[in-house]
RNA sequence: GGCCCCAUGGUCAAGCGGCUAAGACGGCGCCCUCUCAAGGCGCAAUCACGAGUUCGAUUCUCGUUGGGGUCACCA
């Protein structure tokens, strides 16, 4: 039988990495056995719509390389794929369960049962009492003709202990006694989440359910469904939390839940902090979980090798840290990676706005491919091409190099001559330099560092003197080598 | 608080009764070098604790501690 896995958000208009992450592990788990990947949206909480957020799921998946096989786009054999599309299904199920004794009318008012938590003892927490559970059909009736609103329960067992397997976790035992009578219908008529998702895994033949472990104690309940219904209970692959590090008010250190508080978590968040969608998908991949056999130790991987790769063993149980300096090293590498074409296509906006020269884009390409983590970062790292800021002379003082104000004085006079008269190509300038050091009997440094200096006006630049002199442009170059002279000149 | 789950360096983690306990990120050092990177080489750093089982426990069992999750007419 194929495999179906079903990704289930709620169009919140954000989507968090953690459930990212579940979507990506649903799509390998089907993926890497030819399987099917199903889209649904539950939508069932009409206060919670927000406008647009199918949107932002669509956008998510599709940058993310998610391609689903069924969903409200695309259709499929078992839609309708919005839940709101669905709400007519829910009820006649529940109904069954009533008819079965499986389930019951509870016209429990909302008030009775936040009296019933009141008066919980400090520190408690309890259930329904099960009021309803056993009225006698005369007053049900009775109450049911007089229009007083309704819930539908379900019967949960009362002792004993229940066992299911899970996947990551092996074998799960809860006493029934823990279990809820739990609203299926709500007194709108709306099923609840958990029914729902009971009701549409089932018709929709989904066969794994994947899903963050904070499900791991409520699937006793999801269970109990299946068996009152007779059907078939779903393969359970329950995947460990990402968690978020953060520095309380006090300076410590605390590990929770991811959440905002710890930075960007949101998908398009990072996509737009300048983390690449491949490079996003790739780091959760190996957040909770590990590549074995001939993938083993490897950290890079397309989308096409984590389908061939994923394997459900290598999930781990315990919660992962979201460590952003290795999402960093993940997308240093993409970008290291890329061919020349698409590392422009990344770069050219940011080129754009600082009007560099296509005659320039190679040069770039080489002096920025190693430098960069991120493409946001180019407009800093070529910050000095754009005016020349007033800079302290101490700046041609350099120790390590015994570049002082003499030496740099000397340099730039003797390069400057040369320079002008020099074809403004690496090679050349390179060669100039290089030969005045010779012919002066310096190291290289004394002449490329006050060069370099005075070309960019900062300490720092990415590439080497040459490199900073073509970038600037023969014109500009020499200027404001001539101005650099000055100010040395000048003290 | 009840219940469920988890526990290898700072982080991600391999390990599945016997190993000098992999690898990666990060950190540190060295090399390279006109700066910053990249690259190369190297170093430091882990089995939470206590009882068992066993000839032998990181590995199996129990307990302790710690962490997380969950207890809605929310999803």
């Amino acid at each position: 039988m194929k495999i179906r896995t079903r990704f289930a958000p709620s169009p919140t208009g954000f989507m968090h990495v953690g459930n990212l992450r579940t979507a990506l592990y649903e799509y390998l788990t089907a993926k890497h056995e030819d399987g099917t990947f199903v889209l649904r949206i539950e939508d069932t909480d009409q206060e919670r719509y927000v406008e647009g957020a199918t949107d932002v799921i669509y956008n998510t998946l599709k940058t993310a390389g998610l391609t689903h096989d069924e969903g409200p786009d695309i259709g499929g054999d078992f839609g309708p794929y919005v839940q709101s599309e669905r709400l007519n299904m829910y009820k006649p199920y529940a109904e069954q369960l009533v008819k079965e004794c499986k389930a019951y009318y509870c016209f429990c008012t909302k008030e009775r049962l936040d009296e019933l938590r009141a008066s919980a003892k400090e520190g408690e927490v309890i259930g329904y009492d099960r009021h309803c559970r056993c009225l006698p059909q005369s007053e049900i009736d009775e109450k049911l003709a007089a229009g007083i609103p309704y819930v539908i329960r379900q019967m949960a067992p009362l002792e004993g202990e229940s066992t299911y397997h899970d996947c990551v976790y092996g074998d799960i035992t809860i006493k029934n006694e823990e279990l809820d009578d739990q609203v299926l219908i709500k007194a709108d008529g709306f099923p609840t989440y958990n029914f729902a998702n009971v009701i549409d895994d089932h018709t929709m033949g989904i066969t794994h359910v994947v899903r963050g472990s904070e499900y791991l104690s409520s699937t006793p309940k999801y269970n109990a469904l299946y068996d009152a219904f007779g059907w078939e209970i779903p393969t359970y692959i329950h995947l460990p939390l990402i968690m978020g590090k953060s520095v309380d008010e006090n300076g410590e250190t605390v590990v929770s839940k991811l959440s905002k508080r710890h930075g960007s978590t949101g998908f398009f968040d990072l996509v737009n902090e300048g983390y690449l969608p491949e490079a996003i998908m790739n780091y959760i991949a190996l957040l909770g979980w590990s590549p074995a056999g001939e993938f083993e130790n490897r950290e890079i991987f397309k989308m096409e090798e984590l389908i061939k790769a994923f394997d459900i063993n290598g999930i781990s149980k315990s919660p992962s840290v979201f460590d952003y300096d290795k999402l960093e090293w993940v997308n240093a590498e993409y970008i290291k990676a890329m061919s020349s074409e698409e590392f422009l296509a990344h770069a050219k906006p940011y080129y754009d706005d600082i009007g560099v020269d296509a005659g320039c884009y190679e040069l770039l390409e080489e002096i920025l491919k190693p430098r960069i983590t991120r493409f946001t970062q180019i407009t800093e790292k070529l910050e000095f091409l754009k005016e020349l800021e007033d800079y302290d002379i101490a700046l041609f003082e350099h120790k390590k190099s015994k570049s002082t104000l003499e030496t740099s004085k000397d340099a730039l006079e003797a390069a400057i001559p040369l320079l002008a008269e020099c074809d403004w190509t690496r090679e050349a300038i390179t060669e100039v330099l290089t030969g005045l050091a010779a012919a002066k009997e310096v190291k290289n440094a004394l002449i490329m560092w006050p060069v370099r200096i005075a070309a960019a006006g900062v300490a720092v630049t990415p590439g080497g003197c040459a490199e900073v002199l073509i970038l600037l442009g023969k014109d500009e170059a020499i200027r404001r080598l001539n101005i650099g002279l000055e100010k040395i000149t000048k003290g």
